[in-house]
DNA sequence: AGCACGATTAACT
DNA sequence: GTTAATCGTGCTC
């Protein structure tokens, strides 16, 4: 039950490029309820500070934007489109607004409350993006501004898998309709091909 | 106070 | 491929 391969936030005090690419093959939990509910991160987006014009952080510090200029390693969770709530988490040091969006994971432990949260959809929709698996997690705002690396937080990400770079593909981040290029276009999008021929047989 | 829009999803044609 | 759902946020008046 042991959290101890919690990551420290000594890995999110970096270049948010970096982070969004070792985050995949991470493993992001949440306990809810006793439980634990978990999956293998296999999509990102980096987001980089006021001069990135798809970043939140474009308007400045705002009640919203806050918290991605405190320290690494804290949740940032909102809202969006009137229903859906998507997680990130803080990069760089304190000051600097930057952070990597959670897009995908590959569900290993829960899969039962998982399933019941997702309806009946076939597996492979069930965590496939940002607002599906805070869902499927039960991840929401009550958890934005949480220190994921304080050791009795209910939600955190542990040391995983290594994923090879010939398993890595890039590309421009979704859903950036009206940001301006050069931005919109910037290839910080990172995703896991075939997350499952990686994996031990057992998972 | 009013408004346009959104780091999305599911359900369509 | 298109579009409705649904409301907090930040900006303008």
């Amino acid at each position: 039950m042991p959290s101890n391969h919690r990551l420290p936030r000594n890995f999110f005090n970096r270049p948010t490029l970096q982070v969004a690419r070792e985050l995949l093959g991470t493993v992001l939990v949440h306990i809810d309820g006793g439980q634990r509910l978990a999956g293998i991160i296999t999509e990102t987006e980096a987001y980089c500070g006021e001069a990135d014009l798809g970043c939140h952080a474009k308007a400045g510090r705002t009640p919203r934007t806050a918290v991605m200029y405190g320290p690494p390693g804290f949740a940032y969770v909102y809202f969006t489109y009137g229903m859906h709530w998507l997680f990130n988490t803080i990069t760089q040091p304190e000051g600097q607004p930057e952070a990597v969006l959670i897009r995908a994971i590959h569900p290993t432990e829960g899969i039962e409350t998982i399933a019941a949260r997702r309806g009946k959809q076939p597996r492979r929709l069930w965590t496939d993006g940002p607002a599906k698996l805070t869902q499927a997690l039960g991840i929401h705002g009550e958890h934005n501004q949480l220190d994921l690396t304080a050791p009795d937080a209910p939600l955190f990400i542990e040391k995983g898998f290594p994923i090879p770079d010939s398993a890595v593909t890039t590309g421009p981040r979704i859903g950036l309709y009206t940001v301006p290029e050069p931005w919109k276009s910037k290839p910080w999008r990172f995703l896991v091909e075939d997350i499952e021929s990686l994996l031990p047989e057992q998972i």
